[in-house]
DNA sequence: TATCGTTATATTTGATAAGATATAGCGATA
DNA sequence: TATCGCTATATCTTATCAAATATAACGATA
C-alpha cells in the first residue's frame, strides 16, 4: 500500500473561480453536444447547475467562452468559442503536467 | 484584472486522505504547542475536529506521525515524530514548487 | 486519594451546499 | 400563429458537513 499524491487546480478571476475541472468537463461536453441541456444530461448533472456554472464562467472570463442562443430552429443551443477552446486546452495541459510533476516528486522522496 | 492559477495538493493512502494543507498546518501547530488542544485553539479550530484529523492521519500513515500521551504531569500532550516532521517538510516543499510551476505555466500562455 | 489539564468519544444542533421541481420566455419554422 | 426544444430563473426541499455541547477516562503529582 503506497502513498499517492493528488491535486486540483483552478483558475481565478477577480477572486472567484473561473475554471476548474468540473467546468472544463462541462465545456467539453457542450462542445460535443451543441447544447447546454444535452451536455448536462450527458454528465448526469441538473440543467440548473450547468447553467449557473457556465453563467459564472462567462461573466468572469475576459472574453466569452460559451455563446448561447435561445429560440428558433431546434430551440436554441450553446457553443464553445475559440477562446473557450484554447482555455480548455491550456487547462488540461497544465493539469496533466502538474500531475506528472507531483508524481515524480513523491516518488523521489520515498516516504 | 488578471487570471490567477491556484491549486490544492494532498496525499492519499489506501484511497482516503492522509495529508492536506489543513492537516499540515495542524501538525505544525502541535509541534509548536506540544498539545492538541492548544494547537486547536491557536488555529481557531474545535478540539474535536483537530482530534479526528490527527486520528485519521495516524491511522493511515505507514509510521506514527503524532504521539499522544494522556494523564500525568500537565494532563498529557502530543508531539510530532521525526517521521511526521519529514512528511511536513516534504509536503510544503512540493506544494511550494507546484505553485511556482503553475504560475510560470499560466504566465507563459497569456490567456 | 483529590486535583489538574489533557486526550478520547458520543450526541445534538445549526449552517451551508446540493438537488428537485416548476415555470416563463424565446424565435425560426411550418 | 401554433409548435417545438432550448435557455433562463425562482422557489422549495433535502442531504451533507461543520460546530457546539457534554462527558468519560487517564496518570503523574502533591
Amino acid at each position: 500500500m503506497d502513498y499517492k499524491i493528488k491535486s486540483r487546480i483552478w483558475i481565478e478571476a477577480d477572486g472567484s473561480i473561473l475554471l476548474g475541472e468540473g467546468r472544463v468537463q462541462l465545456l467539453k461536453a457542450i462542445d460535443e453536444e451543441g447544447s447546454l441541456s444535452k451536455a448536462a444530461k450527458s454528465l448526469g448533472m441538473s440543467y440548473k447547475k450547468a447553467w449557473s456554472l457556465i453563467d459564472a464562467v462567462n461573466s468572469r472570463a475576459k472574453k466569452p467562452v460559451i455563446i448561447t442562443s435561445v429560440g428558433g430552429k431546434g430551440g436554441g443551443g450553446a457553443q464553445l468559442t475559440t477562446y473557450g477552446k484554447t482555455m480548455v486546452n491550456a487547462f488540461e495541459n497544465i493539469n496533466k503536467n502538474c500531475w506528472s510533476y507531483l508524481d515524480s516528486q513523491l516518488k523521489a522522496l520515498d516516504l
